[in-house]
DNA sequence: GATTGCAAGAATGTCAGACAATCTGGTTGA
DNA sequence: TCAACCAGATTGTCTGACATTCTTGCAATC
């Protein structure tokens, strides 16, 4: 045996490798909405070989992340505020079940994980670090999704989530928005821990149209 | 039917066709759940050279239709019970979601191919030919999800269908599921037709549940 | 001057072959 | 019996290659 605490199941591999760093570059918005991806330069900024590079793209397609289309190759897709309004109203439906399925079953471990959570986007709030806010509120929902009961939900929504996520960094730009979904944020953890389901959806909802309405609002803006 | 007015057609790579057969043969239950897939016997099978077969896993992978485990590879993944309940349930707010919606903005057009699904549906529970029920099923609520007003919805619910179809293959073979099935769907479609939201709520969700009693009877006779 | 046509270059789609790392199953030795 | 070990099988990854398809700039034509 081994010294090595090597008690992870799942060695890295380079596909792995890749498509974590690509969907970072891509949520982090390196790539212009739109802008075309060539081949062999990520395959040198990656340091990888084209047959893995082509795998991890076509795992980022799956994710819709990239669109690949033949004879062209992959490009970043240009969100349509169409698109956006689609994915809000699906995650709607996600997150308001999952949210109220959460106040129900949450054990006291994972409520305390969640408050961490909401403490930790209070202070990206107040940081003004847009990355931050975007990644620390991803985290609160994680949580809400990984404890509704149904892994499907979550893996559903996470989907989705990604997608958004740029989206959702352009909102919080908005003055004051940070604070009001942190307001939000906060009714739907009180809701939550109190076990009350109703609230909890009702205080989901609430949130996911407010970010909605200012989604479409710096969208108007932006565009 | 109108002629294609696509003209920019994408062209149909080897990629695309591979993904396409392996998936038709997953679906079909070609493959005993569980069972490993070696990559060099498919390349012999489908002709293909192993970048481009592994491309396709890694698009099937990220559909859930299989599995890749680091240094163990791709293998046909076991669908507990468990899972499937929640994948009834996701389905059960996605189809009820779309149900409703569709019923208030359909198409003339679009209905009258709902209808004509629904008879291929009645045909083939006639036929007591599994696979052409689950496939004819699959096609009415196709129809119902892309005319719901929201691709996102649809989106969501193809990769859910896909895993669950040969659940659904199994639990149309009990003894008169195909009929009341079809009963339910009938029910379905003329609320849409008759544009009450309401109605086509309750009864995709009454469908629905039924199903999923149907597929836990067949699941745990079957076990 | 605008449009068309074409040719050179770039990028993708696909394949073949190779090799190391890892897994698997059976054999051997204690 | 049980553990160590070895050979074959399989995957992960790379290199290199070539045909096909797109892009782009330039020239020819009206």
């Amino acid at each position: 045996m081994s010294a090595d605490l090597n008690l992870r199941i799942s060695p890295r591999t380079v596909q792995q490798e890749t498509v974590d760093k690509l969907r970072l570059a891509i949520l982090s918005g390196l790539f212009q909405p739109g802008s075309r991806l060539i081949e062999s330069q990520l395959c040198a900024q990656l340091g990888v070989s084209r047959p893995s590079l082509r795998e991890a793209l076509r795992s980022l397609e799956a994710e819709r992340l990239i669109e690949i289309v033949p004879n062209r190759g992959p490009a970043i897709p240009a969100l349509s505020w169409e698109e956006a309004t689609a994915i809000y109203e699906v995650r709607e439906l996600l997150e308001v079940e999952a949210a109220g399925r959460c106040a129900l079953r949450i054990p006291a471990e994972q409520l305390r994980e969640l408050e961490k959570s909401l403490l930790a986007f209070e202070q990206a709030a107040a940081s003004h670090d847009g990355l931050a806010q975007v990644m620390t509120a991803a985290d609160f929902y994680s949580i809400i999704l990984a404890n509704c009961g149904n892994p499907i939900l979550e893996e559903v929504h996470r989907g989705l989530v990604a997608r958004i996520s740029f989206f959702r960094g352009r909102s919080m730009s908005l003055d004051g928005r940070a604070q009001s979904s942190l307001a939000e944020m906060r009714d739907i953890y009180e809701s939550i821990a109190a076990g009350d389901e109703k609230a909890a959806r009702k205080a989901s909802k609430k949130h996911l149209l407010k970010a909605k309405a200012a989604a479409k609002i710096s969208m108007e803006n932006g565009a």
